[in-house]
DNA sequence: AACTTGCGCAACCGCCAGTCG
DNA sequence: GCGACTGGCGGTTGCGCAAGT
């Protein structure tokens, strides 16, 4: 038990990574792939901890990842999921395939958090709810509070519970419940577990297999690979849908 | 131009959970 | 069952830079 020791030998580098040690751990994942961090600093003769080599990958290194700018899209989802699973930036971070968990959580406390605690005060001082902290605009979201398990109790904290995601993708599933201006076609979506152990959440699907729904003009087979996570977005990962429905529905692009 | 302040972000720290011998 | 080890996560820190004075 205990922490890792990794970080506390002496000789170890701490600090900004040069290009030259990025260039090697490049190297050397492209040759190995990922994993088995503790082996790398020894075989590739940097002089880091293990857990630096990761974080840096993961962070940094990785393909497909996209860096500053977040768009108004991103935003809204951030704001909302933290809404939901509060700060559990992995988990958001799962919704969001092209950014690291460690960048939106330096977004939310830079500059997210403060926009949501303003747009919470005013609300407040108003007397009027607050949809989910960030859009008090009742009249163009009138239709989402009776259609989305969302609700204020009084803080901007929205508890982070199984039911409200549950409940979030049992609506979700009944299209006919919502007013949309598309026209909805969700067929054969068979959600049938949701698990959340240690912060990480998975939706699966029957044979891990769903058709879209939403956003697409027609529905289609979208085969969910696991593994497309680490390397990346190619794939849609089956809650980007639901991150684009969010988005249609609660957010727009006001924000 | 020099100094101060605030911000953004990469990286580190500390803890936890899972795995293995 | 126990302890060592590892990977993963969220919180926090500290450096560099830009904006303000």
């Amino acid at each position: 038990m205990g922490r890792s020791q990794c970080c506390d030998k002496v000789g170890i580098k701490k600090g900004p990574w040069t290009p030259e040690e990025d260039i090697i751990l490049v190297s050397y994942i492209q040759k190995h792939g990922p994993g088995n961090w503790r082996s790398v600093p020894t075989k590739t003769g940097l002089m880091r901890c293990s857990k630096s080599c990761r974080l840096r990958w993961t962070n940094y290194l990785r393909p497909g990842i996209k860096r500053g700018n977040f768009t108004p899209h991103e935003e809204g989802l951030i704001v909302h999921l933290q809404s939901m699973l509060g700060n559990k930036w992995a988990a958001i971070a799962s919704y969001l395939p092209q950014r690291t968990d460690n960048d939106i959580k330096n977004y939310w406390n830079t500059h997210l958090k403060k926009k949501v605690e303003k747009k919470n005060s005013v609300g407040n001082m108003l007397g009027a709810s607050v949809f989910i902290g960030y859009d008090s605009d009742q009249t163009r979201n009138s239709h989402v509070s009776s259609t989305l398990p969302i609700s204020i109790h009084g803080s901007s904290t929205y508890a982070s519970s199984m039911e409200n995601i549950s409940g979030l993708l049992e609506r979700w599933t009944r299209p006919s419940q919502k007013k949309t201006d598309h026209p909805v076609q969700i067929q054969d979506l068979k959600y049938h577990s949701i698990k959340a152990d240690g912060g990480s959440r998975e939706i699966l699907s029957d044979q891990q297999e769903f058709r879209t729904l939403v956003p697409f003009e027609e529905p289609r087979s979208v085969a969910w690979d696991e593994s497309s996570t680490l390397c990346g977005a190619h794939q849609l990962h089956p809650l980007s849908m639901l991150e684009n429905w969010l988005l249609d529905e609660a957010v727009g692009m006001s924000w």
